[in-house]
DNA sequence: GATCCGTGGTG
DNA sequence: TCACCAAGGAT
């Protein structure tokens, strides 16, 4: 019989093997530094690995510590975040950097009880840098965590029903004996062998204990309840030039969609398409509309959004809430991706003609 | 618990 | 093409 004590023995011995080389990451026997593995468990929430690796360079190049982030303006963060998503997080980010600074002397706590008190720091990334920074016995259930789990233990509920369940059975398993490479093991496993789709079962280190295997279940666990479609909604960005080249930008509202970022100014999303005419009165300015031929798609999490573009020309008077932004100079401006889209459509189709 | 919050890769 | 997915958190 096999005694579960050997799961994390197993799982230890593969990593051992094939532990991947991330920026991140400490070399084998030596300790991360804490800034550095909390800096990329916020870019990694719900971001892959190969996306934020050129970020998190970027990040330790502008501030090399924590107390460096903390001085910094908010801008330049934001500026450095854009087209990871999930803008909140930077957000977040600054003001964590700037608790860690104020509450504990520019020292990461390493507890997850203090770490979870942070700004942007979460069950699962506190659970993380404990583990992960302080080989503490925590236990980081992320998806990885979730599809290991629920296949080893053939758990058919569906998430998120079974996300307690997956917990209890994930805490169960962690070792006291390094649970830092165990946490990474998990994660590496999960992202390497048992993937969503086509799980490599026959690489795995834990292909004789898990249940799913055995079932022949693998690949269709965890099961997840269905999700709502998305809607479509609709809108006209606005794209007003003056004569000096410079382009009419926005800063949106702290909160909510692309919160704090800057913007191509554009009438209300709505649920249907409206009329130039219906929406013209939104613009920041009046204008002498064009329409450029073409539109502009771009899904969110939850929904899909079609824009029109129309163009007009004005003098380059100060506006409300607004700024002017010298064409070559864009690249100054935290612009998420759907406002480069944007861009890139009317300078296309402008150019054209 | 349900909803909101981005983006790029993938099969 | 398009739905799914990725080291989730805040409200």
């Amino acid at each position: 019989m096999r005694a579960s004590a050997d799961l994390p023995d197993l799982l230890l011995a593969w990593y051992d093997r094939h532990r991947r080389r991330l920026p991140w990451r400490a070399e084998p026997g030596s300790r991360a530094d804490p800034y550095h593995v909390w800096l990329s468990e916020i870019m990694l929430q719900q971001t892959t690995v190969a996306t934020v690796g050129p970020y998190f360079r970027r990040f330790l190049e502008l501030w090399p510590t924590v107390s460096d982030l903390a001085a910094a303006d908010l801008d330049p963060v934001l500026h450095a975040w854009q087209g990871l998503g999930y803008y909140a997080r930077a957000r977040n980010l600054h003001k964590c950097a700037q608790a860690v600074v104020a509450r504990h002397g520019g020292v990461f706590p390493d507890t997850e009880d203090a770490l979870l008190d942070l700004p942007g720091i979460g069950s699962y990334t506190a659970a993380a840098i404990a583990a992960i920074a302080f080989d503490r016995p925590a236990t980081p259930v992320d998806g990885n965590f979730e599809r290991v789990f629920a296949r080893l233990h053939a758990v058919e509920t569906p998430l998120p029903q079974a996300k307690p369940m997956l917990r209890d059975l994930a805490a169960q398993a962690t070792p006291a004996r390094r649970p830092g490479d165990y946490a990474q093991a998990v994660m590496d496993l999960g992202a390497t062998i048992c993937v969503p789709r086509s799980p490599k079962c026959m690489a795995c280190p834990w292909m004789e204990p898990c249940a799913a295997r055995r079932l022949g279940i693998a690949e269709q666990l965890p099961r997840k309840a269905e999700k709502a479609e998305k809607p479509t909604r609709y809108g006209t960005a606005f794209w007003i030039v003056a004569p000096t080249g410079a382009v009419l930008l926005r800063r949106r509202v702290e909160s909510g969609l692309l919160g704090g970022m800057m913007e191509i100014p554009s009438s209300a999303w709505a649920g249907q398409r409206h009329a130039l005419s219906a929406v013209a009165g939104e613009a920041p300015v009046p204008g002498d509309w064009r329409a450029l031929p073409g539109l502009v798609r771009h899904t969110f999490t939850h929904f899909h959004l079609e824009l029109t573009v129309v163009a007009t020309s004005a003098a380059a008077r100060p506006v409300p809430g607004g700024v002017w932004a010298p064409l070559d100079a864009l690249g100054d401006y935290a612009l998420p991706t759907l406002m480069k889209k944007i861009v890139r459509h009317a300078l296309a189709q402008l150019g054209r003609q």
